[in-house]
DNA sequence: AAAAATATTGAACACCGTTCAAAATGTCAA
DNA sequence: TTGACATTTTGAACGGTGTTCAATATTTTT
């Protein structure tokens, strides 16, 4: 009957009004601000109600991560415009660390926290973060089927590319660039990347 | 007199008793687990004399980064042995991932904690951190000099290089390469470092 | 021995995630 | 409509956290 149906759609709503909530205040006050209590009191609930929608904090942090890397792979999808596949690559990674730097809250969450990682335990359960790393991938097959990366095993590239430009994000966001002045730290990384890369520019 | 040099020298040692509380509880129980108030009761004081002798947490936590440094660069300079520097910056990049593995607090504590970077402003104020990179750094101008990373700048080349490794071992401990089978986990991480370093293997 | 300086305490403050008995609300058959 | 049952919501309680600060205890100096 229609009455389950609508407590079901009911349930619903009040799990998006929740995360709808934490992303305000993860926004608002920043992602380390943001606790069950915030949550309950924006929403006009008791701090335990919470818990008849969402097992606990780390869930919640789970679909905050999964919206996270909605946005992620919008914004990632874009180097779709360059045609050559080098190229292309390059804007990847320039594209993801201009996402970190300006969305220091969402990188934490999708790459940072260890939230999500207790409730990611295989490929399966990681959807969001398989369809940016195999987007990735298909760009480096492209660089391989272009005469790139000779000898190397397509896996492998692809985490090292990410594991590169994840560095380089993740100890911006943690300060440890201390040798950089202040001023010259944004230059400075793009420009670490393109050193990277450029070297790994040649057929052969 | 000697009072004072006494009382400098009390100073100290309560400091070095609370720093190996801090140790201990975070080499036991981990570096979560970590609190003002375990410090005191392992150490037989109330949380509020810790006070006495260290501004708040950060500093504790800046201090135990300090000697997590001390055991990471030994661990550094024993690549010295390999005579030829590309090998030797291989080597390099193989002994900071096998460290970050192994010692995964000690790793938390130097480049993901958030503490240590508040402290860190400059150069000057980390040269604990800057010790290490200077020492990558080196590797990497052998390895200029000797025909590799052509048109490259020295401090981009390291900033990359370290970023590289930094992010092989930070997605690992954020359980983030969950397109791997656990078991094959720590070869495809040493696999894809092999990669990326392999394909800048070329002089000109 | 008294006074001044220093060190230590521990309760208090403002938080945190989580649990759970009890109260409030909603559903449904008689 | 009423009473029984099911569900939802509450909020106090538990055991934590970092930090502050008036009061107490100890040490040093006079």
């Amino acid at each position: 009957m229609g009455i389950q149906d609508r407590k079901d759609r009911d349930k619903e709503e009040m799990k998006k009004l929740i995360l709808q909530a934490a992303k305000e205040i993860s926004l608002e006050e920043g992602f380390d601000k943001l606790s069950i209590r915030k949550i309950a009191d924006k929403i006009e609930y008791s701090p335990g109600s919470i818990y008849s929608y969402f097992k606990n904090m780390d869930e919640i942090i789970f679909e905050l991560h999964n919206d996270a890397f909605e946005k992620f792979y919008k914004k990632q999808i874009q180097v779709n415009d360059i045609k050559d596949p080098f190229e292309k690559l390059r804007e990847h990674g320039k594209v993801y660390i201009r996402f970190g730097i300006e969305n220091p809250d969402l990188y934490e969450i999708m790459f940072i926290v260890k939230a999500p990682g207790n409730e990611i335990e295989s490929a399966n359960e990681w959807e969001k973060g398989m369809k940016t790393f195999d987007f990735l991938k298909q760009n480096i097959q492209e660089c391989i089927d272009a005469g790139y990366f000779k000898g190397s095993d397509l896996n492998s590239i692809s985490i090292a590319m990410w594991s590169l430009v994840h560095g380089i994000v993740s100890l911006y966001l943690r300060k440890r660039f201390a040798m950089i002045p202040k001023d010259y730290l944004i230059p400075v990384m793009n420009g670490a990347f393109d050193s990277m890369i450029n070297n790994m520019k040649h057929k052969g």
